[in-house]
DNA sequence: AATGAATGAGGCTTCATTCAT
DNA sequence: AATGAATGAAGCCTCATTCAT
């Protein structure tokens, strides 16, 4: 299991690229992200962020020009991490493989998002906060999103439709139910009903499960009950 | 089709019941739920509030003690309403009724939460957004939930399992996984892309359709192609 | 002798007309006058006026959306106090009248002049002060004496000049002789040297006699003087 | 005509006495005097003048203890510029030789500070701008004119009148004169209407002819018309 | 000498709330 | 009940200045 701020090297990642950042910087971004996720954008003060990353406001805005531009910093890096595994060039050879399933791939991407949102939860709250208020942000991620995860995997579900995999209904229709399923589970799992203990293996087989053959018994099943 | 603040009545159905409201009460609240849907709750200014509703600044406060009061005067009536119809008094006929099905079940929350929440968007999204930094409202929103929903789709759930109906699997799954698939519905309809028009019946009984047998082709069905 | 804040009246005659001034209202921008006139407008800081003015500092922005409003507040209505005399609408009977010359002409500029600029001292330097900074105002102020002193007084100075009253030179630098004659004159008594006794009268003539027979001494007065 | 920087290389000849000035300081000064003349001197940041001239912010202060200490070093300097052709050693001599007159003078002054302000502008403007504001500056501004100006000029002009070349009125109300006309020449010709294309030599001349007789058309002149 | 990150005081402005009318 | 002027705390941000490198 990763230390708590396992969001901050998420961050470092991408920043690294350009130019390092200082240990101040780092604090500051801790102390925003904390803050922000705790009270929301609006309602957090640079002084408080300032205090609670130990230096002086100014120094806030040594780094950032405005306060926005710091919630920037935060949420605009992990709109593309967000939908990280469908921007994977190799994406499309998922549904190369021979023997893959579109089982095998909703299994995959089940775990790849549950052990990202798990790493950066306080990122995330603050991205779905503030993402709505956001106007170009909100229709860059929706750029994104449309062109690498909607476009790419409604094509994945259209070639396992023609393998006679999936049933045939819109491909988008499918997508949305995935979706709702998958991100229903995480979304349980971390925030709403984080103190339950989940026996998290069996209910990501069991989510799976009920994606792929719903929750009504078969009438196989049923009649073998009856016998 | 109800006129565009079909909203504003849902929420003096409620109100009337202890007091009447002044035309002046009406015109804040209106005007609240507007600001506080667009920019947020700590990013809307009272004055601003006031302006919209063409009242003085000081009305809204001998109204409404403080300008959290009338935030929660907007979220607090929608809890109960959002959970309205695991309320019912007579909730649990549903499964009493002799040949009714959880297909119906869901049908019928499915029809009932869409038309809701397409008559209170602003509100629902005000909702959405404050919730989690209302603590004594997420405490008392989660018991509610809790009380009258969890707790009693179980057991709708479970007559249904000892029918036969429903796969055995735990209880809860089955109410995580549908109450996914209904609210990404209903969320996709109304906010994600509302734009698309989606025939919205066929979309219905395809996402209940999903619910019920899930994605993947049945095994008869995929015989048949061969053939 | 008018009592010291001559200038407010000078104010309020311009305001009243719009709406009333409220006593607060009034005791900003005497704070403002007061503390623009002495430390320039960059240098004055709202807290310190509010102070002075016995206000809190929000009420300032109550009246005045920005310091900025509040400065031009002052310095906007003055513009056409400076150059009052030649937008009068009788002010080309000044040359009909048959036996009026440029002297009593320029005689009831000087004293009229130096009466305002007497009374409205602390925003007459507020103007000269700020003026150069802000662009707008600048180039309005510019229209304005283009449109009613320049031209104006250069028609005045044409029909002296047809008359044989003045000498044949453009009059252009006629006018820039005579007003630098005026300023000079006010300036060097309000400002530059106002502690010195001046027997104003006295000087008014004098500065009269320069402009129309310059300081040279006339050839029959150094002939009777060497007699 | 000299290069838009003349003005920097006054300042130089006035520091190079003391001691070399490097090559950032100079940069640092062009900057200031830059950003002051055009936004003022309190509305001017150091971080902008340090941009601006390619140092440090830091550098600056190395320097210049103090903002202010970078003003000082721009505007007092010049004061003595300002009246540079009045210190002059030998300025008494103007008045002993023998076929000076005073137009003559009067022709020099205004030709030689022309030509000065010409080449300071801006630095010209800064004290403008400046010198009401410092208080200590402003007493030894008063005292050098007093000394230098004012007591030298009265002398020349009270040799004058000895001479019957003079009106005999107070010297003083004479030098007010004759400065006005200048001053309000030069900075017409510079800073009101720079744009306006005016015979320079001609002006110069005609403003000389005016200070000296003035604008009323001599009786002979008239009685000449008139035949 | 030069740098530029860091500071913290202070600036302008907004805002929820009060209260006399 | 309603108003809206007044408040002053708090917010965001700027800036002159310092200091370790």
């Amino acid at each position: 299991m990763q230390p708590p701020e396992q969001w901050v090297e998420e961050l470092l990642k991408l920043n690294d690229q350009d130019e390092k950042m200082t240990d101040k910087q780092l604090r500051i971004i801790q102390a925003a992200v904390e803050t922000f996720s705790v009270k929301g954008y609006a309602a957090s003060s640079t002084s408080e962020i300032a205090q609670k990353a130990g230096v002086a406001e100014g120094t806030i805005f040594r780094h950032y020009k405005t306060k926005k531009d710091l919630l920037l910093s935060i949420i605009a890096p992990i709109m593309s991490k967000l939908i990280g595994p469908f921007i994977l060039r190799d994406f499309t050879k998922v549904i190369d493989a021979p023997y893959s399933t579109y089982e095998d791939f909703v299994r995959a991407i089940i775990r790849n998002r549950l052990e990202y949102a798990r790493n950066n939860l306080p990122v995330i709250k603050i991205f779905m906060q503030e993402i709505p208020f956001q106007d170009d942000l909100k229709k860059h991620f929706k750029e994104l999103v449309s062109k690498h995860v909607i476009s790419r995997v409604i094509k994945v579900i259209e070639q396992y439709q023609q393998k006679g995999a999936l049933i045939n209904v819109p491909p988008l229709s499918i997508l949305r139910f995935t979706i709702s399923a998958v991100f229903g589970f995480v979304m349980t799992l971390l925030i709403l009903m984080p103190e339950a203990d989940w026996n998290e293996d069996e209910e990501i087989e069991l989510t799976i499960q009920m994606i792929m053959h719903g929750i009504a018994r078969s009438a196989d099943d049923q009649a073998l009950q009856n016998e």
